[in-house]
DNA sequence: TGAAACAAACCAACTAGTCGGTCTTAAAAC
DNA sequence: GTTTTAAGACCGACTAGTTGGTTTGTTTCA
């Protein structure tokens, strides 16, 4: 706490307070008053309260787009490509699950200018889940019949929902609920044929993830 | 227009601005003079914003609630149960978006003795679906190896996630959306046997649903 | 010494809620 | 059948409190 900057101060204890309060039952006289600093302070590092609810916003799509992006590239089938996004997208919330609610609570209250950065992202990362789906469906790997759209916006709202109820100290590690999800969806959009090899194949992606816990 | 109660008209209005500008997005002045209405038979329909806000949280929940029961109690199998409920549920969408929008985006705002009475509502139509996913398993006709909970919150959350993206003039129907995560909730829940008999059960429910629309 | 980082008092705008009063309607009294 | 009374529905100007943002002053550090 103490060899942070301001700024890092501000914006830990705002992401905790709109998380439980919402971004209207805080005031930025309460945020500087619980780390006895002050508005000068805030308003010295951030131009308005628009924009430190720009900059949690902003924070989270870009890592999560930069995760999806790299789980895209380090893995060649459809289905390994799924598997390892669901993983990544998933394992976000056990990091910023403050970040997340106030991005799907409060996105309405963004200033234009703002919202369309934003939407800008989010869009892009919505590109790289419809386009595995679409490969998958190309491939033979997921059903023919799946829509691209529906089925994506499926999987981005099952997972987006764990915020609701997801709780660090819950009986089920992070990881053990992207398993989870990962073995839901592949059982909902793989084809029969796809099915007998994908057992090898998330074995696959579970293995190489717990070789990289131990790092 | 002209004959509904002031109350009525002011439900609408709100309902509308609150989906669009989101709940503190909106003042009191601007729902009444919208309506050419004014604060004095604002308050004199409602204690405070609060309630009005409380009061369409209770519309929505109440229905939901109600329809899921009224699924379940007219269907006798755990398949039957789950796709009916989902249908229904996924139904209340058309003609709830905005009501929906709200009750996710501005729950955090609701005063404990309204929100402590909503989530009671909440809960309970939680139970409903965990029942189902419960005694689907211990029938046989959903895979042992299901959790209750997280399934459940899979289901709420890819249904729920629906008022993001549904569009009424969209492309597809709200009972298309509904037959399609149908489809894809049950390639994932069910047992390799009940898929088998499963198709008899869908086809039943969507000509049930077919011969209910010609009324 | 001067610019960046922060503090503290201050301000202007906004907004939920109030309160005295008016209009309509319908029952009660005559 | 007409007048009186009363109550519910609604109006609109007003207020008190809140809150984002500013201004001016002080410290720190390169």
């Amino acid at each position: 706490m103490a060899n942070k900057t301001l700024k890092e101060r501000i914006i830990d204890t705002a992401l905790h307070l709109f998380e439980q309060y919402g971004y209207h039952g805080v005031t930025v006289d309460r945020i500087v008053t619980e780390i006895n600093a002050s508005k000068g302070g805030f308003y010295h590092n951030f131009k308005s309260k628009d924009e430190l609810l720009y900059h949690i916003h902003d924070v989270f799509i870009t890592y999560v787009l930069n995760k999806a992006q790299a789980a895209y590239e380090n893995y060649k089938t459809p289905t390994e490509r799924l598997c390892a996004i669901i993983q990544s997208f998933v394992k976000v919330f056990h990091l910023y699950k403050p970040h997340i609610t106030v991005f799907y609570q409060e996105s309405t209250y963004l200033k234009p200018e703002y919202s369309q950065k934003i939407n800008e992202k989010r869009d892009e990362f919505k590109q790289v889940i419809f386009r595995v789906i679409r490969e998958g469906i190309a491939a033979g790997e997921f059903r023919p019949e799946l829509s691209v759209e529906i089925t994506g916006m499926t999987i981005i709202g099952m997972v987006n929902w764990t915020y609701k109820w997801y709780k660090p100290e819950g009986p089920m590690t992070i990881e053990q609920i992207a398993d989870y999800f990962i073995d839901f969806i592949l059982h909902a959009v793989l084809t029969e044929e796809a099915k007998q090899k994908s057992e090898n194949i998330i074995y696959f992606i579970k293995n190489k993830q717990a070789s990289l816990r131990s790092f």
